[in-house]
DNA sequence: GAGTGGTCTAGACCACGTT
DNA sequence: ACGTGGTCTAGACCACTCA
């Protein structure tokens, strides 16, 4: 697609100016195809000059100007080309410093680089089987969880969701009963916890933050789920809070890890 | 900050219109605070409006000529507010049709909402002790794992990670041997093989794809991690690739569970 | 002071979906 | 035909960094 090669530092630099290469682009036009928007363009070549090592970790792009000259588009054009490799954490700006190729993060920390992550395994049924479901006052520690007095009213809920109708999980839950003051037994056995929240009490879920860790099936898990006493599983931990930031479920769950697994892509 | 009520669909709707409602912005104004960005104060101002439940999942938002007008900014500003929400997932835009609050995806299937995770535990120090660093011919199924022909060349690695002199993983790595080849015993010991293999051959990876399941530590694990047979682990698989998407690691690690989570924040 | 990126405007034309 | 969002321009002024 690019017909003449990207400018240098040096292309742009009035301290050192380098006519011969400067003269490698002499009055280049951009190739834009058509029916491909002008930004996309410039961002898969910029990405390919960052992939090609030619641009490589810690470089500094050439300036703003230089690349909406080079490429022959507006600066805001240019600008969401070059903010897209950004938001895909490929170059970083500093403000009155400059633009520049990121370090790759892979491998360099016990710190994951983000991407996306997905369970992997089949899809649980709705509802399940309602072990307990009783409204009780906050021990302390729990209460402490919820952010609660203690003594506080609350839920304690005890599920065991299924696949395929076979069991896979057990998850035991705690909610402030001021969410939800009635919670139905039988409601939960066909629905899901978050459609009973938005639908009875109007309470809408936002965010949650889960901590994954391995664990071995115990007596209680290996009863519920009919697996062997040494079946890995999944310890899961939920807090989820609602849209307007109140804490709303903490979740306890152990989910079989013969049947699941996470996968994640790593930048 | 808002001054008046955001427009609703009423008040900018021709078929139906509303003049009770349109009067409820007469000639309003936004009021902006200066030092922060316009952008930023109206993606924040529509966010309340979506956390508030005024417009719910589903809702259309007024058309952004509509906004526009209501905020008293040009459209590349209001642009760039809706453009945020929609990268951060709130709101969705179908061209043609409209904006339209998105529904929220938690806990809606087993099918995790992705947003960010991280490894949570104490730093693994540099380098490894390298139990083994052979070249050795592929047999049939990591060939078929690495992409490689039968008995292609590849190396063999076993290393034992450590946390503050404490050994926390083992991992096994088969590499093509045709991309370094000639691995160093030594080097290993004291640098990250994504390192050497940058700095030493000039490959640079990418992505990288991992997989987690729970496990519980085998013999093999408990001799060099000095853990109880029961103790749960990770049991880790990743591809690593090259920039230029070739296979360049496939590894299968085990990591103390004990030491180590992961975190994952949910949308 | 010179150069960088950050923000913002007021237009324009287009592609798409609905009516 | 009309209204929607998608793209793009050619300016402008500002805040920040560095020499």
């Amino acid at each position: 697609m690019l017909k003449s090669p990207l400018p240098t530092r040096d292309d742009i630099d009035p301290v050192a100016p380098t006519p011969g290469a400067a003269a490698a682009t002499p009055g280049a036009r951009f190739a834009a195809r058509p029916d491909i928007p002008l930004y996309y363009q410039i961002k898969e070549d910029v990405f390919l000059h960052l992939r090609s090592g030619q641009w490589p970790p810690g470089f500094e792009l050439p300036p703003e100007h230089a690349l909406c000259a080079h490429y022959g588009v507006s600066r805001g054009t240019l600008r969401r080309a070059i903010g897209d490799l950004v938001s895909e954490g490929f170059v970083e700006r500093r403000r009155g410093r400059g633009t520049f190729v990121c370090q790759p993060k892979l491998e360099s920390g016990v710190e994951g680089s983000y991407r996306r992550f997905r369970m992997i395994g089949p899809p649980l049924d709705p509802g399940a089987r309602v072990l307990a479901c009783e409204r009780v006052a906050a021990l302390p520690d729990i209460a402490g969880v919820l952010g609660l007095a203690p003594d506080a009213p609350i839920w304690q809920l005890e599920r065991v969701r299924h696949t395929r109708g076979e069991p896979v999980a057990i998850q035991t839950s705690y909610l402030p009963a001021a969410l939800c003051p009635d919670l139905d037994h039988q409601a939960l056995q066909h629905r899901h916890l978050v459609d009973v929240l938005r639908d009875v009490y109007g309470v809408r879920l936002g965010r949650a933050v889960e901590y994954i860790d391995p664990g071995v099936a115990d007596r209680h898990i290996v009863r519920h789920l009919g697996v062997t006493p040494t079946t890995p599983v999944f310890r899961i931990e939920r807090s989820t809070y609602t849209i307007d930031n109140r804490l709303a479920e903490y979740r306890r769950a152990s989910l079989r890890g013969d049947l699941y697994r996470y996968r994640i892509e790593l930048r």
